[in-house]
RNA sequence: GCGGAUGUGGCGGAAUUGGUAGACGCGCUAGAUUUAGGAUCUAGUGCCGCAAGGCGUGGGGGUUCGAGUCCCUCCAUCCGCACCA
């Protein structure tokens, strides 16, 4: 038998692929395109273990395969470098950010080479490199730069919005804004300059406003909602709280029906779809304006249910309504202020677990836009301040959260549908017909939803609306390792964009990472930087860690253009992403301010796709499988599994041990006793001799010493046998435990085909002999299948296509290079090293990916003879071969002859026989 | 509560469109060979049964000559959202 030294073979075309470059794109091609993508990694300083690379692989898998099958492939990697970990660490030791992340970066690609990962080498970017984010900063000027127009259902820039303004005033105006105000053209020339650039703020895409933010006292900086889980900030899960300040936003709520709408055209999951869906969350209904009893000001609600508006009994406004102190009256003054003031220390987790409603009558009343009848407001925490407007109208025989509340508090219920027992609970059917309900009685609920609006409308108290669930992102952090906002403020305190000529505009050094001693942010310490020769200053937020990843696919495709974001020719061809692969985790963040990014430079002529990732594939987890071993409580004494019993169970506890030193639920438990460093411990083996533990499927942590470092497995059994193992696991997308035990499987089969090869003194063994038509049938099926399987991203039933091959060239002695060699190409993608080596010693002198994927042939797929099952009333009770281009009838007439079949008849003739062509025959008697 | 996904041997999983359920691998059993190895090779291995045979894809029901696959219903697990008006 040869020796298969994996680790002079990887090593060796591990550098061959550096020297050659062999992963650049083509940069002129006529070839097709295919571009191939993973979520950016964010460079941790923490090690990679088996589950990181499940993606990488598969990627890498792809794009070699689609080399082979003739496209010129994209496949790039770079780094989604700022973020918490590097600042706060240099908060902690005074390292620049820039130093770690590097050292991090360095790290990652080591990892990746030595699993055989190999991206193109000239897109390799870093979204804390000037270089890279100058256009990070440039896009959010465009953002800054443009609004949004409704009517032409596009972002246009602000200078056409002016000109419209000093023509028309607001006249004629459909836009994205939080403008609420109207005025003339007239209005508009008479306006100070200050005056007309706070209005245009209002439109921006990207804009400064106030907003209630999550902001973090222990990090010094807001976050957004996908920061936060639990009420606690995802990295370091300090706690959060709320606060009004002036923070820069994106608007992209602009475009929350294009990405709604958008999703029908990619191939996505479900789930991700359905994430996304919700997240924006669209709701159509109608505003409904109320006014209130002694007051100027109206209360305004979103409801989607106007056919309701007779059924409303009272209303409910959130405790933090501005509406609150107006209406509350002297006598309810102390109750509304008691309840307003709780609501606000009520955590998160407390209002969401209370399913009782609580709540406080103001004495205020409003008055029924219709029947102007009296309606008594009240405050309550089952209504949010950030949903709508803040403020519903209750129907409590119609929605179940309104009848719950009127239940409690003794309010009345006007049944207003002719079904539903409104005693028992509120009855939500649009089908059903409306009754006391003036001019809507006798419509359903649909119909009557459309007349509402049309009366509203025509009464000037409401109109068609649509909320969204989404709200604008909040675009500032008080950070310092982000990118810096590219704006500065003139004496008047007007907002300016720094123009491209000036960008990149490079973070200042500081002397600390921290926010600067009056308050300011950590960039408020460079105050060279921030005061500038005119008198004017700089903004002191950065960008949050999104804006770099919301664009990076873009300039992997002319990733050192200096003069543009990217050539719009070189985004011509490569975009969009043929397939996008990466976590679940994204779903709502990330993946949405890409698309939302896309659609804007789209909208403004820079990007000639509005969707970028056209196949969306979410790798599943591959969680660990924990070893534990049984501690006797009082003894201190390690017992093997085997030896517990139920009963006996509860006086044992049980520790996690590594699972390194398991083997097929064994512990070395000398290995142990070396790990914790005490002699002492006492195991009491089986029989046998043996310990057993007891496995658990859990995440993959340290702390429950179940991680496998894949640069271990490389070193024992070599990347290819890792890549290979890592397919086979299972379906990608699904969530798997991993268990090293089973890698001996794929280990030995890299043996046994390294061995077809060479024989026992390395003597190579493949000749030129024409190969035999089984050996040829053998081939051209495992072709199929692994064409097949990488296809439809099935990579985990490529494996066995390749095993199976293995073994029946075995078998058959086979060592023909006109089998073997297409067999180098068919699994050069899943393990490229021991292809290269293998194809360089067949001959060539130029990499394996230079060569054609092998093309299967029909003839030699499909048998001649085919092995016909014959089932009796659906079972099995016979086999027949027959010619594969036999008659049905012929088929029929062997199955039927069959002994066994006769034996079943019983003389009996068959009531049917089923024949179906190729697959199988069934007599029904 | 709402939405999405997933349930197949001791374990990971296969079966793309309704057509031989359990491919392939781990583990296990037996044998061979070698006894320094976590080595290699051969055969067997869904469950019950001596066998004939029966039962089997989370449970129950249905459609069909035929269901892991389609329909209804229930259960379990995971993920996302959560008083969204």
């Amino acid at each position: 038998m040869g020796t298969y030294d994996f680790r002079r073979i990887e090593k060796a075309w591990q550098q061959y692929w550096k020297d050659h470059g062999t992963f650049t794109a083509e940069k002129e091609s006529t070839k097709p395109k295919y571009y191939v993508l993973d979520m950016f990694p964010y460079p941790s300083g923490a090690g990679l273990h088996v589950g990181h690379p499940l993606g990488y692989i598969a990627t890498d898998i792809v794009a070699r395969y689609k080399r082979l099958k003739g496209f010129n492939v994209l496949h790039p990697m770079g780094f989604d470098a700022f973020g918490l970990p590097a600042e706060q660490y240099a908060i902690q030791t005074g390292i620049h950010p820039a130093e770690t992340t590097r050292k991090n970066i360095d790290r990652y690609l080591e990892q990746m080479t030595i699993l055989g990962l190999h991206h193109d080498p000239e897109t390799q970017i870093s979204t804390s490199d000037p270089d890279y984010y100058k256009w990070t900063q440039w896009i959010f000027v465009q953002l800054f730069e443009h609004w949004y127009d409704k009517h032409a259902d596009k972002a246009r820039p602000i200078a056409d919005l002016e000109a419209h303004f000093a023509q028309y005033g607001t006249a004629g105006l459909k836009a994205a804004t939080t403008y609420k105000g109207t005025f003339t053209a007239a209005a508009w020339q008479a306006m100070s300059r200050k005056a007309q650039a706070d209005i245009l703020m209002e439109y921006r895409l990207a804009y400064a406003g106030e907003a209630t933010v999550n902001w973090c006292p222990a990090l010094g900086t807001v976050l957004a909602n996908e920061e936060i889980k639990d009420g606690k900030s995802e990295r370091g899960g300090h706690p959060v709280e709320r606060r009004k300040m002036r923070q820069w936003m994106l608007r992209i709520t602009a475009y929350a029906d294009r990405l709604l709408y958008a999703l029908d055209r990619l191939d996505w999951s479900d789930a991700m779809k359905t994430m996304q869906t919700n997240w924006i969350g669209r709701s159509e209904g109608a505003s409904i304006r109320f006014g209130v009893e002694g007051q100027t000001d109206e209360l305004e609600v979103f409801t989607t249910r106007p056919d309701t508006l007779y059924g409303v009994t009272f209303m409910v406004v959130a405790p933090e309504h501005s509406i609150v102190d107006k209406i509350t009256t002297a006598e309810q003054k102390e109750a509304v202020q008691a309840y307003v003031a709780a609501a606000q220390n009520r955590s998160e987790i407390e209002r969401m677990a209370g399913t009782t409603k609580t709540g406080v009558f103001t004495g205020g009343y409003a008055l029924h836009p219709i029947t102007g009848a009296r309606i008594p407001i009240w405050v309550s925490d089952y209504v949010v301040i950030t949903y709508g407007t803040g403020a519903i109208m209750a129907v409590p025989s119609g929605d179940q959260r309104d009848w719950d509340f009127a239940k409690k508090f003794g309010i009345p219920i006007v049944k207003i549908t002719e079904e539903g027992d409104i005693e028992e609970a509120a009855y939500d059917s649009k089908d059903a017909r409306l009754i006391n309900s003036d001019f809507l009685n006798g419509m359903t609920g649909h119909e009557a939803i459309k007349a509402m609006i049309a009366k509203l409308e025509e009464l000037g108290k409401g109109e068609r609306e649509i909320t969204y669930r989404q709200r604008d992102v909040i675009w500032s952090r008080q950070r310092y390792w982000g990118e810096p906002t590219p704006i500065t403020y003139d004496a008047e305190g007007v907002a300016q964009a720094v123009p491209l000529d000036q960008l990149p505009l490079t973070l200042p050094e500081v002397d600390e990472y921290k926010p600067s001693p009056d308050g300011e942010p950590p960039l408020g310490r460079a105050q060279d930087w921030k005061n500038l020769p005119d008198g004017s200053v700089r903004d002191l937020n950065t960008m949050p860690g999104l804006a770099g990843s919301s664009w990076y696919f873009l300039r992997y495709t002319d990733a050192y253009n200096d003069s543009h974001y990217a050539d719009p020719k070189r985004l011509q061809y490569w975009m969009p992403v043929d397939l996008y692969v990466g976590g679940t985790e994204h779903a709502v963040g990330h993946l949405l301010y890409a698309r939302f990014w896309t659609h804007f430079l789209h909208d403004i002529g820079e990007c000639p796709v509005d969707e970028p990732f056209s196949r969306l594939v979410n790798q599943g987890m591959i969680q660990g499988t924990s070893q534990l071993a049984y501690r006797h409580q009082a003894s201190n004494a390690f017992v093997s599994a085997d030896l517990v019993t139920k009963e006996t169970e509860s006086q044992y506890s049980q520790l996690h041990v590594p699972v390194g030193f398991v083997r097929n639920g064994i512990l070395d438990t000398e290995a142990y006793k070396a790990w914790v460093q005490d002699d002492s411990l006492v195991f009491e083996t089986n029989e046998a001799g043996e310990f057993h533990t007891t496995s658990m499927v859990e995440k993959m942590s340290k702390s429950k010493y179940n991680t496998v470092d894949p640069a271990e497995i490389c070193e024992t059994y070599g990347a290819d046998t890792l890549r290979l193992y890592e397919m086979f696991l299972g379906p990608i997308e699904v969530a798997k435990p991993w268990n090293t035990d089973g890698i001996t499987g794929v280990a030995g089969f890299l043996k046994r085909f390294y061995n077809l090869f060479f024989g026992d003194q390395e003597e190579w063994l493949v000749s030129d002999d024409a190969p035999e038509e089984a050996e040829l049938r053998e081939l051209h099926k495992a072709i199929k299948q692994v064409e097949e399987g990488i296809e439809r991203l099935a990579f985990n039933t490529c494996v066995p296509a390749y095993m199976v091959l293995a073994k029946e060239l075995s078998r058959m002695g086979c060592r023909k290079r006109a089998i073997l060699e297409p067999f180098v190409v068919l699994i050069s993608p899943f393990a490229p090293h021991l292809a290269e080596e293998l194809w360089a010693r067949l001959g060539h002198d130029s990499s394996v990916l230079e060569a054609a994927f092998p093309q299967w042939e029909e003839r030699y797929v499909v048998e001649n003879q085919i092995e016909y099952p014959v089932q009796v009333n659906g079972k099995v009770r016979a086999k027949v071969s027959v010619a594969a281009d036999a008659s049905k009838e012929e088929v029929e007439k062997v199955a039927l002859a069959h002994e066994r079949v006769q034996e079943f008849l019983a003389g009996r003739s068959p009531r049917k026989v089923i024949v179906v062509p190729g697959r199988i025959v069934n007599v029904v008697v």
